[in-house]
DNA sequence: TGAGTCGGCTAATACTCGCTAGCCATCGGA
DNA sequence: TCCGATGGCTAGCGAGTATTAGCCGACTCA
């Protein structure tokens, strides 16, 4: 791992824990054993960093999305497929999740607009998922948007109380919150 | 409108626009009409704002759910009436509920140690009713705890995205959510 | 009228933080 | 062996922050 990588998990795990304001550049290098003002030599300034940490992770969940549904066409499967891709980037990555939900307010632009739109293309994504569905009489939603919404919001809970060592694997709740998905849609 | 609900209130719009560490006391005296040492003739600290904001939320949605919950005891019924105070309170209180999520960090003990306890009882609430449906044989679910939590981040969700400008009322979106729930666990 | 309180103000205290400047040890390659 | 790059370091700048001190006008009430 380089130092510069080193620097972006360690930022990572700071922003999580304090918030990006509290966190000083100090904290961050103590963090990877050096004093604040040496980041410098790897890091343009704090903000690049947030930048950083808030587009690869969405850049990583539409990846995924995408892996996810290529080559399915079926309506159902396609949603089944795009919620378990969903929500085992949250569960797998639910640091780097918490922060992009949280620290969206101290990103600044340009990388703000560019998040922005990232997110809105994802949930658009979703809503065409659910469209898709309802047009081939599959679904039964009263309204897409809601539904989609309330699809998002199931995966990015994990965020919040999921962890690894808890009692439940990645699988079960994956497939759990898959059942709760297409249940709340109204699958078949 | 005494100065000092003035301040919360305009703490509360200031933490939810720029977060607690960003916020200085000078823009919660701006929004008020006044400069910021001056906030101190009516409060201890900004700390104390923050404490005071998130324990009032807490209180409130306990307070509703508990209101909602009176005199029935059907489970599903329980259920609908708890989703609907839930989700409403969300849509209601946005703001107060999007600070009460992101600024869990900032709030320091002690009464960091009585909002966590708080939103632990809430929460074993909602498991409780869910496990109800289940032990009387009206909900289907895979996990208690994970369906609680899926129902908990529905609502949750609302801070985020719920707008009361938006094209659905405040009716459409529970009811929609309502909907979502049950079949979440399998109403029936 | 005069004392006391209320609630504003400015000035100042005592930090803290992001970031820059500039120094120096190490090390790979010519 | 020397040269330049790399990547640490300390010192310090400039800006900003919560909070306190202390002043003063306005209003209340005896």
């Amino acid at each position: 791992m380089t130092t510069r990588e080193a620097i972006r998990d360690a930022a990572l795990r700071c922003f999580a824990a304090r918030g990006y304001e509290a966190t000083t550049m100090a904290d961050i290098g103590a963090a990877v054993g050096i004093r604040g003002p040496s980041l410098y030599k790897h890091v343009a300034s704090k903000q690049e960093l947030l930048a950083e940490l808030m587009v690869r992770t969405m850049n990583g969940l539409i990846t995924r999305h995408r892996e996810a549904l290529a080559g399915t066409a079926d309506p159902v499967e396609r949603l089944r497929r795009a919620v378990d891709a969903h929500v085992r980037f949250h569960a797998r990555h639910r640091v780097e999740a918490f922060v992009g939900a949280s620290e969206m307010r101290s990103l600044v632009d340009p990388h703000r607009t560019t998040v922005l739109g990232m997110r809105a293309e994802y949930e658009k994504l979703f809503r065409g998922l659910v469209e898709d569905g309802v047009a081939a009489g599959r679904f039964d939603v009263g309204s897409v948007r809601l539904a989609s919404y309330a699809i998002l919001d199931l995966g990015m809970g994990l965020a919040t109380w999921y962890r690894e060592e808890g009692e439940l694997s990645e699988n079960e709740v994956v497939w759990q919150q898959v059942d709760f998905a297409l249940r709340l849609v109204g699958a078949e």
